[in-house]
Formats: structure tokens, sequence, C-alpha cells
DNA sequence: CCCATAAGGTTGCGAGCGCAACCAATTGTG
DNA sequence: CACAATTGGTTGCGCTCGCAACCTTATGGG
């Protein structure tokens, strides 16, 4: 080992893959805000919920925890305002009285179908600064690190 | 617009670019925790002052909120939490006095030796499961997006 | 058939965070 | 020089979240 490799590593956060993911992550949710917050009153885990309902129909708490990768009392805590304010209702399981199937309300499908291609939209516009080389050189390698840290579904 | 056009579109989370950068950080981070947490005690608050003091010494709060984009409060708490572990120390500025030059202590020199080559390597490990030129399309995009959303330092 | 174990979901509680208000020191302006 | 406005930093408060404990229903083994 040189003396040069012996003198003090730094480390600059600016530089530093898992921070920028981070504040990139931060900056990109901020920037989608506006659509299910301001405009829909919805926060996070309730977008969240009604996005997972909204394309898979009496599907149990567990599966939006799971699919979400969120905690099963947020999950639990999401539906319960969301069902307070009739976006989302429940039905007892008939195979096993312990699940609850929740589905959208008519008023939570109409919301849907007017939040869904906001959200798209809003997502493709962000995406539109990225070339068609460079935007698919960067999902390639979201990909692999997905499937590096098995965080596919 | 055609029939086909009107059908009620549907978004999937799992391919859905904002819910999948904040699935990837949150993986990232918790690959990372490892090593500033279990073995050096400290949350992501901590580590990122640690970080930010280590590579500039003498620096005020306004600054580590700035550079880590984190609530000023935040900062303050992270701060009085290391302080109180003897990690960092802080000294009022002679130009200003309302600020506070804050460095790392001889103990949190100590560790920030240690802490750094831990967590570059462990960047290094992440990242080492894309190819060279996956990792530069990656960083490429990360890069632009950062830009367009006004990311950078 | 009974009881131990597990699984779906909810709730009490403590920890962490952001907002707003605040204190202290500085700067700008008449 | 005085006083308003600003800036660095801290603190009270309310909100959200995760953990652990709990209730209810289902399953599995003796």
């Amino acid at each position: 080992m040189t003396a040069r490799s012996m003198a003090e590593q730094t480390l600059e956060l600016g530089a530093f893959v898992p921070f920028r993911l981070n504040r990139l992550a931060a900056g990109v949710s901020r920037h989608l805000a506006a659509v299910y917050q301001s405009r829909f009153g919805l926060d996070i885990p309730q977008w969240r919920v009604m996005a997972t309902v909204g394309s898979k129909h009496g599907c149990t708490a567990q599966y939006i925890a799971a699919s979400t990768r969120m905690h099963k009392t947020r999950v639990s805590r999401a539906i319960a305002e969301l069902e307070g304010r009739q976006l989302i209702e429940r039905a007892s399981s008939e195979q096993d009285r312990r699940e609850r199937e929740v589905r959208l309300t008519k008023a939570g499908r109409r919301m849907y179908t007017e939040l869904v291609p906001l959200a798209l939209e809003r997502e493709a516009r962000l995406l539109a600064c990225l070339s068609g080389e460079q935007l698919a050189g960067f999902l390639a390698g979201m990909e692999t690190l997905e499937r590096y840290l098995q965080l596919e579904d």
C-alpha cells in the first residue's frame, strides 16, 4: 500500500449514487405530487392504494401492501381514509372471512379515470427530457438494479 | 378519438417510473443502512451530516441543509445528537456570531475514516451489477433528470 | 375434535419529521 | 443612529409512520 492510498478518502454526497437516488426520487415525487395532492387531496399512501385497486379490483390489503411495498399498517390507514371519503368500499370475502375485498366506488372510479391520464402524462413529460437512447439506457440500468436488489413484484 | 382510445387507461405502479424510483431509492438505502446504522449507530440524517462535515470542515448547519436537501430542523437535531455523542463539535464563528462552525472531533474523524471506505465499497458493489456500458447509460440519464429537476448543488 | 399456530387486519404507542413561531445576531435604510 | 427586515439556528406542536400487541378467522397436527 502506497503512502498515497493511505490518504484519507472523502465522500461527496453529491456524487454518491445512493444519496443521488434518494434526492432524485424525492424530486420526482414532488414533481408528481401536484397531480394527486393539490388536485385530488390524496397523499402518497392513498394515491398508491387508488392506483393498485383501480387495476386490481377486489384485491386485499395484503396484496396492496406487497405490491406497493408499504407497511400493512400504512395500507390499513390509507384504506380507512379512502373508505371514509367513499372512494373505495370493502366487502368480506366469502372464502376467507378474515380478508376484505377492496373495490373502487363509483366516485372512486370517476377519480381514477381522471387521475391516471394526468399521472401518465406527468411521467411522460418528465421522461421527455431524456433522448430516446438515454431513456432506454436509464431504464435498462434501473431494471438491472431492481433485479439485483430483488425489488420486483 | 377512436373508441379504443376511449377505453379506460390503467396504471401499473410496477411500471410507473416515479414509483419505481422511490422503491429503488429505498432499496438502495436499505442496502447501505447496514454500514452506517447497525455498525456505527447512525441514522440517515446523522450519516449525511457526518459525510458533509467530514469533507467540508467548519461548515455551517445552513450549508449542510442546502447540500443534503434536508430541512434545517432535521439538520439541527442531527447535529445536536452527534454533538451529544462527541462526534462533532461546534464553535461560534468570529465573523458572524449567529453561525456555528461544525467540525469532526477526533472520535468523529476516526469514525469517518472508517465509515467512508465501507460506504464507497458498498456503492461500488451495488453498481458492479451493471455492465460498464449500462452504468454509463444509467448515470447519464440520472444527470439529465437531475438537471431537469434542478436538483444539483 | 381440540388446541396450537399462523395469517389478515386494526390499534396503542413512541419516534421522527416539517411547519410555524421564536430567539439572537446581522444587515440595510431612512 | 435607530429601527425594520433578514438570516442562522432552535423548539413546541401536530402529524405520520413502523413496531409490537392484539382480535378474529383459518389451518394443521395429535
